[in-house]
DNA sequence: GCAATTGCATGATTT
DNA sequence: AAAATCATGCAATTG
């Protein structure tokens, strides 16, 4: 429907993603990132923000584009730099636009087994720092919600709330643009960061871990954002503070998916593991899309993808629609993986991008 | 009718 | 070996 977000970007992408990505890396965007930007202070696509408990399937199918898009006039991709937009309320509220660190930080609990631990390099630890202080974003949904385990998929029940978390940064489809809006509260990750969970981290790139969180048992994930072959050891140094710091929020790696040609082609449109797509995603009980906001990891920039599910023999196929300009702005390739996670606590969902070390192949 | 999307079917793999 | 998943091509829609 309206949004037409592959085409053909053409002219490649009308923001910066890139530079900021580079500039993230290098530290010199400020946090409050550069973009000159005009936007609107309201981006919020949403009319029904019932972010807690609520129903929030009951959206009849019909594309109740109701809403304006009103937010950024660039509309035409999945991205929309929000330079400055203080995204004070609403979107804030019930997308995943509140700086998930924020409520990370502010959240001091230990963190789970299997809570994702986070390492984070001195910049990332100024900006979480900077947020934490600045602590303007009140909105958290929930203290402290489960996914919506084992979910029956054979629609047998095609009306129940049972996820209460489904909710949660999450949002029915309504034609809303699927721009991403880029928060200056989001906090920027420099380097790559592993994830190492339960599945098969084979694929990854086995970044630097510390053997004690590691004891973490299950999905217990660790990321390290300190560059891996940049910046080997200071990770120590900084470690101390920032993971304690940071390390009090519960981010948990719900999902990774090592990218094939067809993720990465031109549909912008991944497919999705079905057991953690069920496991650990807003239900879909019905065959409406879900838009789903996920905080890009290394942007200050908040995605929004359209969740669906195609029936398949007798099961289904989970899709992660319009995530064409995510996937190139990270520059991915078929090899790379995406990993989902998502915040216990505000229930919110954050994405990244991890290059395949020796991403070589893909072509020839 | 073309291009962009979305939905679906089917073969290939994996479990 | 059978079932479940998933990758991918292509048909069906939509604009």
């Amino acid at each position: 429907m309206g949004q037409m977000d592959g085409g053909g970007d053409g002219g490649g992408y009308p923001y910066h993603y890139q530079a900021l990505l580079a500039a993230v890396h290098q530290q010199t965007v400020p946090f409050p990132n550069p973009f000159p930007a005009p936007s609107s202070g309201t981006e919020a696509p949403l009319h029904n923000h019932s972010h807690n408990h609520n129903h929030n399937h009951n959206h009849n199918h019909n594309h109740n584009h109701n809403h304006n898009h009103n937010h950024n006039h660039n509309h035409n991709h999945n991205a929309a730099p929000h330079p400055h937009t203080p995204t004070p309320r609403g979107f804030a509220d019930w997308s995943a636009s509140t700086s998930a660190f924020t409520s990370l930080a502010a959240h001091s609990s230990p963190a789970p087994s299997n809570a994702v631990h986070y390492s984070f390099s001195p910049c990332y630890a100024f900006w979480a720092h900077y947020m934490v202080n600045k602590n303007a974003y009140p909105s958290f949904p929930a203290p402290h919600e489960e996914p919506p385990h084992q979910l029956r998929l054979a629609n047998s029940h095609p009306r129940d709330a049972s996820g209460p978390a489904s909710s949660f940064g999450v949002e029915s489809f309504n034609s809303a643009s699927m721009a991403p809006n880029i928060c200056n509260h989001m906090p920027p990750i420099e380097g790559p960061i592993s994830a190492n969970e339960d599945k098969k981290p084979e694929i990854l790139p086995r970044v630097i871990k510390s053997s004690d969180e590691l004891e973490t048992r299950n999905s217990g994930v660790e990321l390290h954002c300190e560059t891996v072959g940049a910046l080997p050891e200071s990770k120590q140094s900084h470690e101390s503070r920032a993971t304690k710091l940071l390390n009090s929020g519960e981010y948990q790696v719900i999902l990774r998916k090592e990218l094939t040609k067809s993720d990465v082609g031109n549909v912008g449109r991944i497919v999705l593991p079905k057991k953690d797509a069920e496991a650990s995603l807003p239900p879909l009980l019905q065959r409406d899309p879900m838009i789903l906001h996920m905080d890009d990891m290394v942007l200050p920039v908040t995605w929004k993808f359209k969740y669906r599910y195609w029936p398949n023999n007798k099961s289904r196929m989970y899709i992660l629609d319009s995530a064409g300009e995510f996937l190139k702005t990270h520059g991915l390739q078929a090899g790379d993986v995406i990993i989902i996670y998502k915040n216990l606590a505000s229930g919110k969902f954050m994405i990244r991008g991890e290059k395949a070390i020796h991403q070589q192949t893909t072509n020839s």
